[in-house]
DNA sequence: GAATTCATGTAACTTGTTACATGATTTA
DNA sequence: TAAATCATGTAACAAGTTACATGAATTC
């Protein structure tokens, strides 16, 4: 359900391809919310079925047709009842693999353990740096606080991953530290 | 996948039933790995059809019988291969409806806002004092590091989860921070 | 007397993932 | 010439969610 009020949401900023959409997933809401080019699609579908968007399609010269999608008055009301409407638990099912492969951390070969840390730093580092960019993009729109209240909720959002992101390379980090002080004792004590 | 493999590696620690297997997910590996009761019983039926665990059936009396399942040196090296190929992409694909909620949050009413971000906090943080309590439970195995290495990388888990909830709570208490000033903000140029 | 714990599962459904298929244009 | 971009989707499968069904024993 969730991933059809994120596309209805990005579809109030403008009609939209599902390839764009993609993208935009992809660019701006990716680091808290995946979706898959072909989930995309067949939501759009099941959006277009309950009336909650209306698609035309654009013919173009030189490369394939557009199919351009547009939020109608019943796909806001149903975003706007979504909004309004919290779930009793906030927090969701998490599913964390490299966690999950560290609890059976002593089953694995710890300098493969450690070059896989190090991987996930760089991976997340990445994302931070595109985080830290977008948000002093954001900077640029807030200088009268209040006004573009848009840009203002984008940056908590962004604020969010920062934050995170953070804590997961801290983690990282010290667990590469703790795993080397777990190597220098066990040749200490052979 | 990786839930089997999460199935397997408990089942290392002992010979478990569904039901002992479901409330060692709730208690132990939750907030890093979450598993229903259904999924559950429906991975340990593919696993015994894979020859990866095997059950037997034992009766009680005044309760409803056991069904007892019990890993076999195959499923041991499935676990085994699993931990030692990693993934090309570590971290998985996120999906997180508050975040999504607050990105189009210039449409929720601020005082919801606020009441639901404290909602947040609040779990947040009893899953934080479990972790604190069984850190500490964690600790009393650790007397003599590089001995325990078990309670060693179980410490590396909770740790994760200490850093990373802990980070959430910051993001919500400055959201709710941010929102109190967008509040004044609007009271004022009004 | 109602809710919780213990213990099994099935059924129906919704989501998410991976791979495939087509085909022109542009860039490296 | 190979890869990437633009643009549509389908098919098959894997994983996750919700609700239902049974039933004794225990605790509130």
């Amino acid at each position: 359900m969730s991933l059809q009020k994120g596309i209805l949401g990005l579809l109030t900023l403008k009609p939209m391809t599902g390839y764009e959409l993609k993208s935009l997933f992809d660019n701006s809401i990716n680091y808290f919310w995946a979706a898959q080019q072909s989930q995309i699609y067949r939501e759009l579908g099941a959006l277009e079925n309950k009336g909650y968007v209306t698609s035309r399609i654009e013919p173009q010269t030189g490369k394939p047709d557009k199919k351009v999608y547009t939020i109608t008055p019943q796909g806001d009301e149903a975003l706007q009842t979504w909004l309004n409407t919290f779930p009793a638990k906030l927090s969701m099912a998490i599913r964390d693999e490299i966690t999950l492969r560290i609890f059976f951390g002593d089953r694995i070969d710890p300098e493969e353990l450690k070059f896989q840390l190090k991987k996930l730093v760089k991976e997340k580092q990445e994302v931070l740096e595109v985080l830290r960019a977008m948000n002093e993009a954001c900077k640029g729109f807030m200088t009268d606080i209040g006004r573009d209240k848009d840009a203002f909720f984008k940056r908590l959002t962004i604020k969010k991953g920062l934050l995170v992101f953070e804590a997961e390379v801290r983690w990282a980090e010290e667990c590469l530290k703790d795993i080397e002080g777990l190597q220098a004792d066990i040749r200490d004590t052979v």
